[in-house]
RNA sequence: GGAGAGAUGGCCGAGUGGUCGAAGGCGCACGCCUGGAAAGUGUGUAUACGGCAACGUAUCAAGGGUUCGAAUCCCUUUCUCUCCGCCA
């Protein structure tokens, strides 16, 4: 959400920034209704004014022993007119608050023009793409005879479903515990362990709901709950109303957790494989901020991303999405991409982002500043780091040789159980 | 799943219908005291919205209700704790 005091200082300027990502924001409405808030609002509270003076009198009046029954005509009429009131109150402002709650947030200076994945700007590369002296093959055709099975998936649950087998799932594990290892022993992060299932809430702390909600995987539940489509939701929430001590930031978690989307609106959209899937394995980095950090920190946690790239020497790119690329609770996305000679391409692989208080303000995430003594909002971050189904994939794609066998990468070997090639 | 007890400020804790946004304590901040510190002592110490301000309004888990007036009474929900059952 963003900061309602810029709404009423700077109209103009919202409206600007809106435009950026295509939100077409309708200030005559707002400021109309605005403005009748505030008129119901003032009204409202002169009521309740009127009511608490009058009962104190009342109060007053029964201490000294008089005789209350006069007070009391008076303040008959009263209640109607408050309940009027503030049920006209409640209603406008669950209208404000819906409608700043689609509001996405607003973009980074940094951040370029643009409406699609096209218009991103590419920042660096690392890694040299690697030449085959043979067709590579893409990972559908290495993994179909090294135990990974989407028929399987589909008979099991549906299609968008896997079932690894073998040194494939030990692998995808290996990946796992190796980015685990990295982010927590070497990059600093807190190994977080998170539940799958999230309340309603906590979607809506971090921009899911109530916008996104044909995203998700929805239980039927009362309450309802929803599988995570990234661990951000849950581990994101563990600052929801709560003001962080000072001393401890920035705070650094990452954990390790499948992520579930019903990727409704992407049929047709990468049917083949394991590049998207209804559930898949992530490691996710999250970072709460002193305000002031935040940018320096989203450099850092993007490295820390790259850093695993690295160290399983796969050839990426970083990429500084556009504003029409960038998600609607971020204000500055890096993507990572990685090289999937099977594709002949670069595939996002990472996505990191500072959200500055956007999430902030919905969670009433905040910490007390020193300076000020008050609780201020914190900034949020997050970014894979990295998701493991892909990085199966490149590293099946990029580390294949003629005959579809896959080398374990070097780094990858200690947790391999003595296994140096996928046979 | 059954039975019971709870939920109050940064924390602990008092408060069962009326000047209660809330005693007291801890913590914290700033003074005094001291050579310096500890102890002692004084003052201050929630958030949001409206207002130039004085101040007003809301918030005692959440939502509804009773009442002129609710932290306090009633209902519903959520969460926590204890015991029993079940269970990885």
């Amino acid at each position: 959400m963003l900061d309602p005091h810029i709404f009423r200082t700077d109209l103009d300027y919202v409206k600007e920034q809106l435009s950026r990502r295509s939100f077409s924001f309708n200030t005559e409405s707002y400021t109309a209704l605005e403005a009748r808030r505030k008129d119901i609002q003032v009204k409202t509270q002169e009521l309740q004014n009127e009511r608490n003076s009058r009962s104190k009198s009342i109060g007053q009046a029964k201490a000294k022993g008089e005789d209350i029954q006069p007070l009391l005509d008076q303040v008959q009429h009263l209640g109607d007119q408050l309940k009027e009131a503030e049920t006209e109150l409640s209603g406008i402002q669950a209208q404000m608050a819906a409608l700043m709650e689609g509001i996405p947030n607003i973009l980074d200076v940094s951040v370029p023009d643009g409406k699609s994945e096209d218009d991103n700007i590419e920042i660096s590369r690392w890694g040299d793409i690697p030449v085959f002296d043979f067709e590579p093959k893409d990972h559908v055709d290495l993994g179909s005879k090294r135990g990974m099975d989407f028929e399987l998936g589909a008979k099991i649950a549906s299609a968008r479903f896997v079932v690894l087998n073998g040194p494939l799932a030990r692998l995808q594990r290996a990946i796992i515990q190796l980015m685990l290892d990295m982010h927590s022993l070497e990059h600093g992060y807190n190994e977080t362990y998170v539940p799958f299932l999230v309340n309603a809430d906590s979607l809506r702390g971090t921009g899911q709901l109530p916008k996104f909600e044909s995203d998700l995987f929805k239980v039927d539940n009362d309450p309802a709950f929803y599988l995570i489509p990234t661990a951000e939701v849950p581990v994101t929430n563990i600052v929801r109303d709560v003001i962080v001590d000072a001393k401890d930031m920035p705070l650094k978690f990452v954990s390790h957790t499948p992520c579930f989307r019903s990727e409704a609106g992407a049929y047709g959209r990468d049917v083949r494989g394991m590049i998207r899937q209804h559930q898949f394995e992530k490691v996710e980095l999250v970072q709460i901020v002193k305000p002031e950090e935040s940018a320096k920190a989203h450099e850092e946690l993007t490295e820390h991303a790259e850093n695993v790239l690295k160290k399983l020497k796969l050839p990426y790119r970083k990429v500084l999405l556009c504003a029409g690329d960038t998600g609607f609770s971020s204000s500055k996305t890096y993507d990572l991409e990685v090289w999937l000679p099977g594709q002949g391409a670069y595939r996002e692989i990472s996505s990191c982002s500072n959200f500055r208080d956007f999430q902030a303000r919905r969670l009433q995430a905040r910490w007390r500043n020193p300076e000020t003594g008050k609780p201020e909002l914190v900034h949020t971050l997050n970014g894979s780091g990295l998701a493991a189904g892909r990085t199966l994939i490149a590293i099946m794609e990029n580390y294949q040789d003629a005959q579809g066998r896959i080398r374990i990468p070097e780094a990858l070997l200690p947790y391999m159980g003595g296994l140096d090639i996928i046979e």
